[in-house]
DNA sequence: TCAAAAGTGTTTTACCTACACCCATGA
DNA sequence: TCATGGGTGTAGGTAAAACACTTTTGA
């Protein structure tokens, strides 16, 4: 009977889909691997836990040191772990998503050395990637679809100042179908969670659109609500 | 430049949710526990993953040893990796879930001798559980709570024949809800995934109901094409 | 005949869908 | 003045919710 654990030669690791929002564009954030295995390959941010820091805190650490990126708030989606899935050994890895804002920032710095580059890359242009990642974005874009069509997430991709067309297209290319510009609206407003600005768009050459907030306090308490209702 | 992967001392395991419904309570599979740590407690059915077998191969495998249940189809819900979840060392869980008709089995019989005997437990009448397992069956109830709501799943944890009040009853207690009657009949049959059988229920001192069968191809059917519609 | 659960319809309300035209603006 | 997207309403269908009484059966 034993009272300590095997040693077994087995790591855990962290992968990360960070998408974001471009030129109409939804994109993902991927880094260009600097070393081995699968050096010169594109991969999802991702890297070993260490022994002494949870899951969570890895995720932020490893997205911070191979992207340069803080404070990203990621919720876990799925763990792979599959025996062959790492070229060097038993390695199963929890992959990590989060719906960030651009803010125009194309390139990123990574800390680290493992990644040469971090690069926002459209999901409609997405290379071949290192290890299993091309799965694990497929099972990270199948979860933002889902949560989408029950929780108006679209938000936290989206400049803080947006029209309504903007978010309709960001819908529209999540959910990879046109959507009724009258309904979608309808359906929007009467949620109650989106804060009519004073102020309009600039610099188009055609009639300047209202602006929105997105009205973090009354989402909050909607989605509240929702939850305890059970359903 | 690493080309080989560190040696950390880490482990993952498997921890199983298996819920079952019985004499109308809804129950989970509990282990009495045999070996340190935690031994004499109540605990998940769980343990360490091999080296060379698939997080999925284990669960079935870990599941059936420490229950004696087979050929259980589980899912993945989600994954405990903080630091000191266990008291020997790093141990990242990846926990499953899975309902299961219980057949009037109230006992199983483990075959590993880790476990000194599996049983099922009424969720409103659960013991003290080892490491940090009530936390994780609170996260897979919260996960057929809402998976229940907008997926009928509930047939997986009924006999083959049963009524409508039977089904009822289950939804009543994963909710925590009282539902009515007339609405919950309408809308179970209006999915028609429900068939109705020639067969009244027997030795009830009242007046019979009729059985129904859960018709697994039209639900089959249905299911997918809510999936492909996108929502 | 009583107790216990089976079984059954209608109305109201909310939401989704489909659908087409005028408006404001900058170039 | 034209091109471009901004902005608006209504009608029909479907699904959910609220609500109470009669029927059947065995004890």
């Amino acid at each position: 009977m034993e009272t300590v654990l095997p040693k077994f030669e087995s790591v855990f690791s962290i992968d990360c889909v960070i998408f974001g929002f471009d030129e109409g564009e939804l994109k993902i954030l991927l880094i260009e691997r600097n070393v081995e295995p699968f050096k010169d390959w594109w991969a999802l941010p991702g890297y070993l836990v260490e022994q002494d820091e949870s899951i969570d805190d890895a995720a932020e650490r490893i997205l911070y040191e191979l992207t340069g990126l803080r404070d990203i708030y990621m919720d876990q989606f799925y763990t792979f772990g599959d025996v062959g899935r790492h070229p060097q050994g038993r390695v199963v890895t929890v992959a990590y998503y989060a719906m960030i804002r651009l803010n125009g920032i194309k390139e990123l710095k990574p800390v680290s050395s493992y990644a040469r580059r971090a690069v926002w890359v459209s999901i409609n242009d997405l290379p071949k990637l290192a290890f299993d990642h091309s799965k694990i974005f497929e099972k990270g874009f199948d979860k933002i679809r889902n949560k989408i069509s029950y929780q108006p997430i679209a938000f936290e991709l989206l400049p803080e100042k947006f029209t309504l067309t903007q978010l309709q297209h960001l819908y529209e290319v999540i959910l990879n179908k046109k959507l009724d510009k009258r309904n979608f609206r309808k359906k929007m407003l009467n949620y109650g969670i989106l804060k009519e600005l004073d102020e309009k768009q600039k610099g188009v050459s055609y009639r300047a659109a209202k602006l929105y907030k997105f009205d973090r306090r009354k989402y909050t308490k909607l989605f509240q609500n929702e939850l305890s209702f059970g359903k």
